[in-house]
DNA sequence: GGGCAAATTAGGGAAATTCCCTATTCTGCC
DNA sequence: GGCAGAATAGGGAATTTCCCTAATTTGCCC
C-alpha cells in the first residue's frame, strides 16, 4: 500500500511541484494540497493522510499551529516541515509542535524521498544545516529559554496577531475565526501588552521579524 | 582651505566611524553629525557644508527627501550619498534628488576619498556596483517609469507615510511635523487612495519594501 | 501673465473602533 | 478540588477614522 500524502503550500508552483516530484515516485500517492493552514487542517480530519508535507511559513494559520492541532487531533500523522530559512525559532517551534522531520526548501529531491522513508518507519529526518540548530538548543541550559512569539504568546494570539499583520480588520479576523469582534479586541490588547507594543505597525514589524508574515503586500 | 563635511546617519557607530576616519585625511574637516533627516536639513541651513555625507535610510526624514530639501535651499552643497542596499529605487530616487555621488557602505576608505576628491571637483561619483543600474536605468525606455514611492507620493505624504511606519500615532505626527492631526489625516487618507492600501500592517510593509522604514523594531 | 493641477493646510460631524472593565466557561495541571 | 491561564464576549466611555468641503500655495504650461 502507498503512502498517502497531503501537501500544504502557500505558493501554487511549490504545491504544483511537489505534486509532480512525488507522483514519479513509487508507493507514494498526493492525496491533497492546501494552501494555507486551516485547510491543512480540514483536509487532515477528511483523509486522515499518513504524511502532511507542511511549508511552515504559510497565510491564514502558519504551519507550526496547524501542526499542534492535527498532531493533537490525530497523532498517527507524520508531519514533514519544509521552509526557507533555517531560522532557530523556527526549527525549535515546528519541532517542539511534533513535526517528525524538518527539510530546508532547497534540497533534492532525493533528500526529500529520503526524509518520507525515514519517517514513515517512525523516526526524525533532519536536513543536515538543521541538525547543528537542534543539537546547540539541545545543549543551551535550560533556563535561558527561547523568547520567541511561540513561548510568549497563546496559539489564538499569534493567529490574531498574524491575521492582523497581513492587514485583517478586527471585524474580518472575527468573521474568518468565528468568533465574536469583542473576542478578537481581547486578544489583540493581552497580545499588545505582552509584546508591550501599542501601534500595528510595530506589530507588523514584530510579527515580520517572527516570521508569522512576510514582507510582501 | 579644507573640505567642510556634515555627517548624516542614524547609527551612531557609523557616524563616530566615518568621522574618525575622515579626521586622518588632510584637507577635510567634519564640521557636525546628524542622526536623522531634519537634524540634517538644520545643521545645513547653520553651517553651509561643502560636502554632505548623506546615509539614504534614516529614520524621521529620508536621505532622499532630506537631499532634496537642502539642495533647493543651497545648490552649492554637494551630497554624497551612503547606503547599504544597491536598490535601484534608491539609486535612481537618490541621484533625481540632485546627489553628487552613490556609495555603498562596505566601500574601503579609499573609495571614499576618492568620492569626496571626485565631487568636490564638481563631477559624479558611484560605486562600480552602482554605475550598471544608472546605466541600465538611463537605456530603459522612458514610459516605463519606476513605479516608487518616490514617484508615486509628494514629499509630505512619504513623510507622513514613514513615521506612521516607525509606529507613530497621528497626533504624534502633527506634533512632529508641527501641523494639525486633521491635515495629517489628509495626508494619510490621500497617500493610502494613491496606494490603494487601506490598513496600516500592509502600510508598513509597502514602507518596508520601499525602504522607507526597516523591519528592525 | 493667467490659469490649471497638484500639494498642503485644516475644520465639521457622523460612524466606527479602541480601550478598559468585568465575567463566564473550559482545560490542563499539581 | 482548585487554581492559573486561555478563550470567549458584553457594556460604555473615549478616541479615531472617514468623508466632505475649502482656503492657500506652488509649480508649470501655453
Amino acid at each position: 500500500m502507498s503512502i498517502r500524502i497531503i501537501i500544504a503550500d502557500d505558493h501554487t508552483i511549490v504545491r504544483h511541484g511537489l505534486t509532480k516530484l512525488l507522483q514519479q515516485e513509487k508507493d507514494v500517492e498526493v492525496v491533497a494540497q492546501a494552501q494555507n493552514g486551516h485547510a491543512t487542517l480540514e483536509l487532515a480530519r477528511e483523509l486522515s493522510p499518513d504524511v502532511i508535507v507542511m511549508d511552515v511559513g504559510m497565510p491564514d494559520l502558519n504551519g507550526i499551529d496547524a501542526t499542534q492541532q492535527i498532531l493533537h487531533e490525530n497523532p498517527n500523522i507524520k508531519v514533514l516541515a519544509l521552509s526557507m530559512h533555517a531560522g532557530k525559532k523556527f526549527v525549535v517551534a515546528m519541532l517542539k509542535a511534533g513535526a517528525s522531520g524538518y527539510l530546508l526548501k532547497d534540497c533534492a529531491l532525493e533528500e526529500l524521498t529520503t526524509a518520507l522513508q525515514t519517517i514513515i518507519y517512525g523516526r526524525i529526518y533532519l536536513s543536515p544545516a538543521i541538525t547543528d540548530i537542534v543539537v546547540d538548543s539541545y545543549v543551551r541550559q535550560p533556563g535561558e529559554a527561547e523568547q520567541s512569539a511561540f513561548s510568549v504568546l497563546s496559539q489564538r494570539e499569534r493567529e490574531v496577531l498574524q491575521l492582523m499583520a497581513e492587514g485583517n480588520t478586527t471585524k474580518q479576523i472575527a468573521l474568518r475565526l468565528h468568533i465574536s469582534p469583542k473576542t478578537v479586541e481581547g486578544h489583540r490588547l493581552r497580545l499588545m501588552s505582552k509584546l508591550n507594543i501599542d501601534n500595528i505597525a510595530q506589530l507588523t514589524k514584530y510579527a515580520i521579524q517572527e516570521g508569522l508574515t512576510s514582507a510582501e503586500l
